[in-house]
DNA sequence: AAGAGGATGCCCT
DNA sequence: GGGCATCCTCTTC
């Protein structure tokens, strides 16, 4: 299948680029082995003007730097000192945009990921919340940076057709903090997929 | 130089 | 639904 390529992570639109990301697959080979699966959860973080963003108001650190980068590029980062959380930076040069990849449906690799996970099953807890699929994909900090054109970690298109898909705005996860931002519906999920963190409330 | 806390997950009740 | 693991990054002194 066809890999994404750097116009398409350049969308100066990052919430748009976080639906869009829905049913597409990610694939990384690490460690000599192939594994990934397609998207069914992702987040948008609108970088300056996000307060749920690490760029909130421009801030620029050590860690944020590649946050900066152009778009196509991984952003990881370490969470509560266990989990690392992907995200791909997304937008030009200077525009620190990202969205976070919460969770996918595995469909390569399958044996090498539960034997990572250390669960002998394929069931959604393999690869649904942001910690457990970056170490489903052995996907960690020192990826930082990395080019996502290039053949460690990629996307690539599915075959799926894009109009089949039905996809579910929620509010973002774990930024209580982040005041009116926390209300935004910028985190997307795939209709009725068990591979997701967390549900959205049913009516 | 030191301390607080975080875009979480898992196990317990 | 609550506690805790675990450590890096950033802020502040």
């Amino acid at each position: 299948m066809k890999k994404l390529t750097r116009s398409f992570f350049l969308n100066p639109d990052v919430v748009s680029l976080a639906r869009a990301l829905i049913g597409k697959r990610l694939l990384s080979c690490i460690d000599g082995r192939k594994t990934g699966g397609i998207i069914t959860e992702t987040e948008a973080y609108a970088g300056v003007t996000d307060k749920a963003s690490h760029a909130y108001g421009g801030r620029r650190t050590g860690r944020t730097e590649t946050m900066y980068g152009i778009g196509g590029t991984a952003y990881v980062y370490l969470c509560y000192g266990v989990h690392s959380l992907f995200n791909i930076v997304t937008n030009r040069k200077d525009i620190p945009h990202a969205v976070l990849i919460r969770s996918i449906r595995p469909d390569t690799g399958i044996d090498c990921i539960m034997q990572r996970r250390g669960i002998h099953e394929n069931i959604p807890r393999l690869t649904t919340g942001p910690g457990s699929l970056a170490q489903a994909l052995a996907i960690r900090t020192v990826h930082s940076g990395t080019d996502l054109t290039g053949s460690l970690i990629w996307l690539e298109n599915s075959d799926i057709p894009s109009g089949s898909l039905r996809i579910i705005p929620a509010r973002r996860i774990g930024i209580d903090y982040a005041g009116k931002d926390a209300l935004k519906k910028w985190r997307f999920l795939l209709a009725d997929s068990p591979w997701v963190s967390h549900p959205p409330a049913k009516h």
